[in-house]
DNA sequence: CTGTTAGCGCATTCAA
DNA sequence: TTGAATGCGCTAACAG
């Protein structure tokens, strides 16, 4: 019996008066075995619900294991996920690194992930996307000399690619106004994501204080056009409005064309990422590098990989803006 | 030394003069470890680039191990891997099962992670997206007792999920009929994705052998609107396109606009997939139960992870035309 | 603070 | 064809 109250071969072997050897042989497929025997050892392991242990065969069997990057991010937002990994799993894969992508919804399993990784030593390599860790984590991650990167949000004292999120909202908010917006309101994300919360609050310190903000609880179409009408219903005058996704950009244009008025020259929009797509819509946004945050990513990790302890420069990437049909160009 | 040459705890406690267990302990940051002794083990570590072996960990920690099911999937199609994989991600972590996910670009990685995961048994429970096997891998699958399901796909002789690819097709040549289209052109995908294969017979046997084809490389608006050129170079008079996915379906709308002709009133169009953002567009499409995939992969999953031996039966899914701008509705 | 010892669950010799 | 014994690399008592 295993701690977790498992069957272990030991077990089915007894039950089924055979030596562990034999146990062993019908498990593996091997020929050499009477019937009789195979089949009292089968029934053994369907009754007692044997399952093999992972480890213990991996260390029996003496093959090489293949150095593990284990990425956390979460996957709400396919886009970003794919441009990410898109670099990362050919390279990782070349490097003879194996990657393993965990779901992290919301910090919970964030935290019930990283606990359970780190009990079990689950990797040697770690990544955390769009996501921030406290200061007894970073020291957990220290003591257990787990080389770990960050990838979209900055983790002081580890290396991670990111953008300047509240410089990216400040700058939607300049690029407005230089095109004439007099009413600049704000469609946010949920501010559990720290990038989201950052943007907001790069909006609110350009925009001021009275410049009115809504957040969108998840980025889609729907939820930015419910929010675009919420700013309305706050100040009709809205002339400008800046996004923190391009998704729920497209809701807001949706709209104001509903209402039988113009974009850009009524009311000028921009969204934030530059997915795919949108130059299709004609969407002005503002672009993150996401395929660059994915190349850092496979250079960082290579490097850790053969030195682990060597320390990797950060890097803060540039955004750009991408004008097109939603603002006013100059 | 391990079998593949690198260094265990007995080499480095040997090198630094100390016991395995306090080569241990340094390991594991504890602190009951003089810091001169410390040091030494340290250097060992780094000077023989010790790695530490997972399997033994584990083994040796005792711990519970979580059932893990390895999934595969090219992920060149983030909507698709997203929209199959939400349903879940979260389903799995409640059932106490781990999800690893891997890349699977081209044939020769599938075969070389499908080695390297029945070999090190990295898992019990497997699932294979969008790709096929051939009879022995099916034999050893089998012969390993490793529950299999496949998702988008049909294997004979296997639990899956998927949707009549052939039909489907069909069902795009039907409707562009029924709506007047005199001249039906298609733009498939490349043959290497079986389904696209499949949709690609599927169009040749309903529209006939002489209806033109041409293959985008790439599921991106720029690949599909050079296929639509193609395809006008062979046909002029081409009044109806189907296509193997939406994104190369809005490359064709873009280039019919481009040549001052109308979308439907000239040409038709059909996509294939039903995407996100494609409602705003307004593209006509059949929609592919992508979600369903999902919800049927997680209950397959939950039933072969408590009963292994248990049959699930595989479930082929109803495709459905959504109407939107690019067709004209009768 | 440190070393010795005994397993973890399994695959695999080697004899029988 | 079968079983007893050994060891995979590591952690965790247990002594010292």
């Amino acid at each position: 019996m295993t701690a977790d109250g498992r069957a272990t071969i030991y077990d089915i072997a007894r039950h089924a008066k055979v030596g562990i050897a034999t146990v062993s042989r019908v498990l593996n497929g091997s020929t050499r075995v009477a019937e009789p025997t195979r089949q009292a050892v089968r029934r053994a392991v369907d009754e007692l619900g044997w399952r093999p242990s992972r480890a213990a065969r991996r260390l029996a069997a003496r093959g090489a294991e293949r150095p593990r990057l284990v990425a956390l991010m979460p996957l709400f937002s396919a886009t970003f996920y794919h441009a990410v990994t898109s670099p990362l799993a050919g390279g990782l894969a070349a490097a003879g690194i194996d990657l393993a992508i965990y779901d992290v919804p919301d910090r919970e399993t964030k935290n019930r992930l990283l606990d359970r990784v780190l009990a079990e030593r689950a990797c040697e390599l770690l990544m955390l996307c769009s996501m921030r860790i406290g200061s007894e984590r970073a020291d957990q991650l220290r003591s257990l000399s787990l080389p770990t990167i960050f990838v979209d949000y900055a983790q002081p004292g580890f290396p991670s690619v990111s953008v300047d999120n509240r410089a990216g909202a400040a700058l939607q908010v300049e690029l407005l106004r230089k095109r004439g917006c007099k009413r600049i309101a704000y469609i946010g994300g949920p501010s559990e994501a720290h990038a989201f919360a950052d943007r907001t609050e790069g909006f609110r310190a350009a925009a001021g204080p009275e410049a009115p903000v809504e957040i969108a609880e998840a980025m889609t179409v729907a939820e930015g056009r419910a929010a675009f009408i919420r700013l309305l219903a706050r100040d009709k005058r809205i002339d400008g409005v800046a996004c923190v996704n391009d998704v729920p950009a497209i809701g807001v244009v949706e709209e104001v064309r509903a209402r039988r008025r113009k974009v850009p020259q009524d009311v000028q929009v921009i969204g934030y990422d530059d997915q795919p797509l949108m130059d299709v819509f004609g969407l002005s946004t503002i672009r993150q590098p996401l395929p660059e945050f994915g190349d850092w990513a496979l250079n960082a990790i290579r490097r850790l990989a053969v030195e682990p302890v060597t320390p990797v420069a950060s890097a803060r990437l540039d955004l750009t803006f991408v004008e097109r049909g939603t603002t006013r160009a100059k």
